[in-house]
DNA sequence: ATGCATTTGTTCGTATGTATG
DNA sequence: GCATACATACGAACAAATGCA
């Protein structure tokens, strides 16, 4: 019998808390860690009301506070929203990016009836590195236009993303994406009227520092990392982008 | 006495080091060289732990900050990982796993050019959970077949799968998959000869301390875990598997 | 839970060799 | 010859992350 089987635990009668206590973690994080993997699990609707700390405290055999250490937990994390005299709910900005060929930041955000918006943080013209280059199909060294931009849903950051264009193909996106409020809109403005998401490459890492504060994540939580390759009509790479987002708010979701 | 000396006074050991000084080539390259032929040619095991920058330090007999450099060339190009207050080690080799409505596993590992092994770890018949029930479309609580099976490549963990299927409709699911040494093997005795992808959710979390040790990975490092739906060639749903990936080993890549 | 040893990451300062004008 | 700039190399100290007892 062992700790992840929680669920299945509880389906007998045994030890019915499905945790393990004199083994170096907290009751409260393999509280929250079992909580989080149900959650993020799926097949919970935002907004959903869970039980109440009463109910969890039998459920897991411990006191109310070390429920409440758990919750408070979920609840800076962004999982779950707690109120008073009222109860907890799983918040409702679980966001599901949905991977399809013309998927963009701000319909991607308005799909969840939230308000899309963004925060530039860098712009300018550099070397493409290994991993650049190769996502472009450029020589290594080959200079790129650099654009990170934190993407915000309601104010509250979704998608750090580094931005990558080949500068010999497009060499005024740099103005332009200093004077556009979207990446869209800048490549129209040099020409690209229209393009697709041709691979997606996901994984996933711990956040740097920075990466951490600007997300507004804890240090312990991992990052999911997609790296996309943008063609225009013709098939021609014009943007490979780095992005990265916070979970578990954020699942990718891939649905032919 | 000054600091600038040193390379006289080891003038006689520059031979040990098999590096050359004032001969044109910078010392940090010709020890990223040095390394890059000793790790390509082999006999190491992707994963295994370099010797520390003091070792190289010493072996080399030049400045820690010139080791870093060359290892900073080497990480560079993907040849070998870095990580701070644990070492450096020889870089994994990326198993990208390539959604695609007709994916299996052993396919994806022999497409590699590696071997697949599977080690069943628990099989039975249990009740639904939240989860669980809401990715098959039944009712919680009902019953469903549950088969964990630990997926190799070359002997190496690349994967940790929890399968569900609803029992109702496969009530000799059991036996078959006890029986047989693949999934798609024991379907095809209960009578679905062909099933296909319908959607995959991919998120990000730490592993719990079993899966650390299955995966073989360290406790710190994130999982990938993604959430698969399989159907029938009439669309009915016929599983539901819970799939967790070790970082940075394996990719999960959306190509339409 | 706490402290300690190990290891990488960062930032000072200093010195040398080479190329440039 | 001289001034300057730059990459290279060394040394020391400290910060941060990790692993272990």
């Amino acid at each position: 019998m062992t700790p992840q089987d929680a669920p299945i635990a509880r389906a007998g009668a045994g030890a019915a808390s499905g945790l393990s206590r004199q083994e170096g973690v907290a009751l409260w994080r393999q509280i929250a860690h079992t909580l989080e993997s149900e959650i993020a699990g799926g097949g919970h609707v935002p907004g959903e009301r869970l039980p109440t700390e009463a109910q969890f405290s039998a459920r897991f055999q411990v006191n109310r506070h070390t429920v409440r250490r758990a919750l408070e937990e979920l609840s800076r994390s962004g999982l779950v929203r707690v109120e008073q005299g009222r109860g907890s709910f799983i918040a409702e900005d679980l966001l599901a990016y949905r991977v399809q060929p013309r998927t963009r930041f701000n319909e991607w955000i308005r799909r969840h009836n939230m308000e899309p918006s963004g925060q530039p943080l860098e712009l300018g013209e550099i070397a493409a590195d290994d991993g650049v280059a190769a996502g472009l199909g450029l020589p290594a060294g080959a200079p790129v236009v650099r654009y990170e931009r934190l993407g915000l849903a309601d104010g509250r950051p979704v998608c750090l993303a580094t931005h990558h264009f080949p500068l010999a193909r497009f060499p005024a996106l740099t103005a332009a994406l200093g004077a556009c409020r979207s990446i869209s809109d800048a490549l129209a403005q040099v020409g690209v009227s229209d393009y697709r998401r041709q691979v997606t490459r996901v994984t996933a890492r711990m956040p740097q520092p920075r990466e951490a504060d600007l997300l507004r994540v804890p240090r312990n939580r991992p990052l999911l990392v997609a790296e996309n390759v943008n063609v225009d009509q013709d098939g021609a790479v014009i943007e490979f982008c780095l992005a990265r987002y916070p979970t578990p708010r954020v699942q990718i979701v891939f649905e032919p």
